[in-house]
RNA sequence: GGGGAGAUGACCGAGCGGCUGAAGGUGCUCGUCUUGAAAACGAGUAGGCGCCCGAAAGCGCCUCGUGGGUUCGAAUCCCACUCUCCCCGCCA
């Protein structure tokens, strides 16, 4: 949610902030918000000057009742204004209701230096590291090496669940536990982050705070006949951890990692990415969340791709850092950086972290705030996360990127001190 | 699932339908005293919004779990809901 004060004072630059995201509807929300705040403004000025005048003749007829002195007739009068105030009440809560829904509409603004574009060609690749393997015979698939090993069952997935379902089997299950077991151990030790381990079902509320709610619904899993979401990502349940909080000075900044479950519907993306463990209606994923100081937002993104690298670099994985143009921004972001694995079967880098920082949008949505010394007026946090990382696809990185001439797979130091063993055939 | 109790500020805890946005205490901030600290003493200390584009000052409105209702007027009375705690039953 943007500030109010900022859409009255500077409606044009917000316009062209938003324009530059290509959100659908976000402009007519826009101009629903500011309509809005005229009228409610206006009514609102006359309800509160109208209960002025009834609480200050409320005050003397009290005063007189003491006294032992009523004044009937001030009694009728009052009674009329009363019914006028829950009329003129009326109105301003309704558009109160309607300015509220378009401001929950617009989306963040982008960071002032983030590359401008209309697609997705228009990102920068910041930086690589490692090298692409090279395959003196084409690489297989990580679903066919999955098959072949026993690791990975996607046809009696599809049995028992559908179609993006996948089951773990035996050395692929241990490998499902290893990953983040490895990843959750270094954010704990070397990154200074708390472990938070959260609800998987989480209410509306929440879904509303971090901007997932109310446009992208139709995105996520809802329980029938409960106010109840799987969490499409553990940034739901611990961005929302502190909402409704003011933090005390020194709280921040707050570091926490949580590993979960993620669900998504995967709507509108039939027909991608269909075979394989790269989209998928269930997933694992460790997750970073940090709440800060508003200075120290652009740091602390930068802290957490760096946070999210070194775990590709421990499992040896090439990778690339890629800047995301206005148009790739998700709705509640203001800057995202993506780290991209290397893909042998896709002969491309794939997304296997996205880092975002939210700044005050989601704080705002979800009322999270801090004061900076014990008397000083609350201020919102800036919000933040990054996958570090999405668990399925580093498991297909590791079996493709780790395979040999012989259907082997040679495990990175890291996984395989925790398997027992460097090898699986 | 059945029965009972409760929800007030950062925390604890008072609160006859009308000078109660809320006593008292703790904590915190500043000051006096002290070589320094503690103690003692003094002062301060909720949030949101409107008038007004921002800041300051001022004026006003709202907020005692949430939402309705009664009333000229509700923290206080009535109804519904949510959550917490206790007892019984069931259960991983």
């Amino acid at each position: 949610m943007l500030e109010l004060r900022q859409i009255r004072q500077d409606p044009e630059g917000i316009r062209r902030g938003i324009a530059s995201k290509g959100e659908p509807g976000a402009e007519e929300a826009l101009q629903a918000a500011i309509s809005r705040d005229a009228e409610w403004r206006a009514s609102l000025t006359e309800l509160e000057r109208m209960r002025a005048e009834q609480n200050s003749v409320s005050a003397t007829i009290g005063r007189g009742v003491r006294g032992g002195n009523p004044r009937p007739e001030q009694r009728t009068e009052l009674k009329e204004l009363s019914q006028r105030i829950k009329g003129l009440e009326e109105r301003v809560r309704g558009l109160e209701a309607e300015l509220h829904e378009a401001l929950l509409r617009v989306p963040n603004l982008p960071s002032s230096h983030v590359p401008v574009g209309r697609s997705e060609a228009d990102n920068v690749v910041v930086r690589r590291w490692g090298e692409p393997p090279q395959f003196r015979v084409p690489p297989k698939p990580h679903w066919d090496i999955g098959r072949d090993l026993g690791l990975l069952d996607f046809e009696r997935a599809g049995k028992i669940s559908g179609a993006r379902f996948s089951i773990f089997r035996g050395a692929g299950a241990a490998l499902e536990r290893a990953l983040p077991t490895f990843m959750l151990k270094l954010h704990i030790e070397r990154h200074g982050c708390v472990e938070i381990l959260p609800p998987f079902l989480v209410n509306s509320e929440s879904m509303l705070g971090t901007g997932n709610l109310p446009k992208f619904g139709e995105d996520a899993f809802q329980l029938r006949g409960h106010d109840l979401w799987l969490v499409p990502t553990a940034e739901v349940p611990v961005t929302n951890l502190y909402r409704d909080e003011i933090l005390p000075p020194e709280a921040l900044p707050i570091r926490h990692v949580a590993f979960t479950p993620c669900w998504r519907s995967e709507a509108g993306a039939a027909g991608r990415d269909t075979r394989g463990l790269i989209r998928q209606h269930q997933f694992d994923k460790v997750e970073l969340v940090h709440f800060v100081k508003p200075e120290d937002s652009t740091a602390h993104l930068a802290e957490i791709v760096q946070d999210a690298e070194d775990v590709l670099q421990a499992l040896g994985l090439p990778y690339q850092v890629v800047q995301m143009c206005t148009a790739d921004l998700g709705f509640s972001q203001a800057n995202k950086l993506d780290l991209e694995v290397w893909m042998p079967s896709y002969g491309r880098y794939v997304e296997i972290s996205s880092c975002s920082n939210y700044t005050d949008f989601q704080a705002r949505r979800a009322n999270i705030r801090f004061r900076r010394s014990p008397n000083a007026q609350p201020e919102f946090v800036h919000t933040l996360n990054g996958s570090a990382l999405a668990v399925g696809r580093c498991l297909a990185a590791v079996l493709e990127n780790g395979q040999d001439e012989q259907g082997r797979i040679h495990l990175p130091e890291p996984l395989a001190d925790i398997l027992g063993q460097k090898l699986l055939s």
